[in-house]
DNA sequence: CCCAGACGTTCCAACTCTGACATGTCGAAA
DNA sequence: TTTCGACATGTCAGAGTTGGAACGTCTGGG
């Protein structure tokens, strides 16, 4: 059996963990420090779903421990299978997640509270563009970018995060205009 | 007790069925429709967890049934605990949806499939976002807006939606051309 | 030497969400 | 009159997700 079986097709956080794991072996803890980090604008993963994720991937084969270290550190790498896996992923199955956006769903409610709420709440939405861009302009200086594969596509993902941020921005400004 | 208890803070599809209801009363197929159509792009949810989502909201009082029709129907209309509860939502509690973005996740670990395989995905990402603006074009038109809130909000999402696919396609562009 | 803080893993209960299956009614057209 | 499609709701197992508690180890500064 080359790969575990999913009923669900959808598991992006199993994808996450190979494809990190791809780029280099790591431990829970280093992946768990990735996605509170460069990955948190894309996928958010806790720490409980992480372990417990890593402990499916080895008995399903698609990774390996590696190394261990001290303090009971496991350093994983991916297998064949799991490379395979990645691959398939990426390849066959089409992305389907949901749409689901909290902070888009409280607009449609905002004349349930009055336009001086809203308007509060369409400038709070401006200011989060605001400090997302700021905190990927930090990102992106603090990564030193290479020309390997994890540089060029980070920088696409990076290069998304900007222009969402920047949308979201400029239409907040423009929405608190409408409601006036 | 003003409100049902919870703690998770989160249920925003228990505010979504509050939001829609305090428009005006609806049975769950109703807010099903919604939920398919104008809702979509913001928020999903399916048949099974909105009807089992109506019963919870019964039970705790934040709404009731309004009137009963043909075939079982059960219009919903929400109360002041209701009311109540979407308002503190909306003003109390602060956003807190994490990001979760499969299409983005996946153009990290393009580097797995060759620069072939990877302009493809962008190409499809872009077209996705072509897709979209015409999806919400078409919404536009069919919507008949008016002067009230739930119109003037409404378009303000819709507003969003179409900048967002914009930039989706933009940046596809974009992305094509760094990855040759 | 001690201890705070970083490192590192494991487990759990409760909740959300998905994708079915199950059941039945009504209206209209063939 | 039969039958089909839209209307309408209810229930369930299984998977994903959250937030926290619990436990132990190493390192450096006071």
């Amino acid at each position: 059996m080359s790969r575990v079986e999913c009923q669900t097709e959808d598991m992006s956080l199993r994808h996450a963990v190979l494809g990190l794991l791809e780029e280099c072996p790591m431990s829970g803890y280093d992946l768990l420090k990735r996605f509170e980090q460069a990955m948190s604008n894309v996928w958010a993963a806790t720490q409980s779903q992480l372990y417990g994720e890593l402990g499916k991937l080895e008995t399903g084969g698609l990774i390996r421990v590696h190394a261990e270290g001290p303090r009971g550190r496991k350093e994983y790498e991916i297998t064949e299978a799991g490379r395979a896996e990645l691959r398939h992923w990426l390849v066959d199955v089409e992305p389907n997640r949901v749409t689901r956006n909290e902070s888009l769903l409280r607009v449609y409610f905002l004349g349930a509270v009055g336009p001086e709420r809203a308007r509060e709440y369409l400038e709070y939405l401006g200011e989060t563009g605001r400090r997302r861009s700021g905190r990927l302009e930090d990102l992106e200086t603090s990564i030193d970018w290479g020309d390997d594969d994890a540089s060029v596509y980070g920088r696409l993902v990076l290069e998304w995060g900007k222009r969402f941020s920047a949308m979201q921005r400029e239409w907040a400004e423009w929405a608190v205009k409408q409601v006036e």
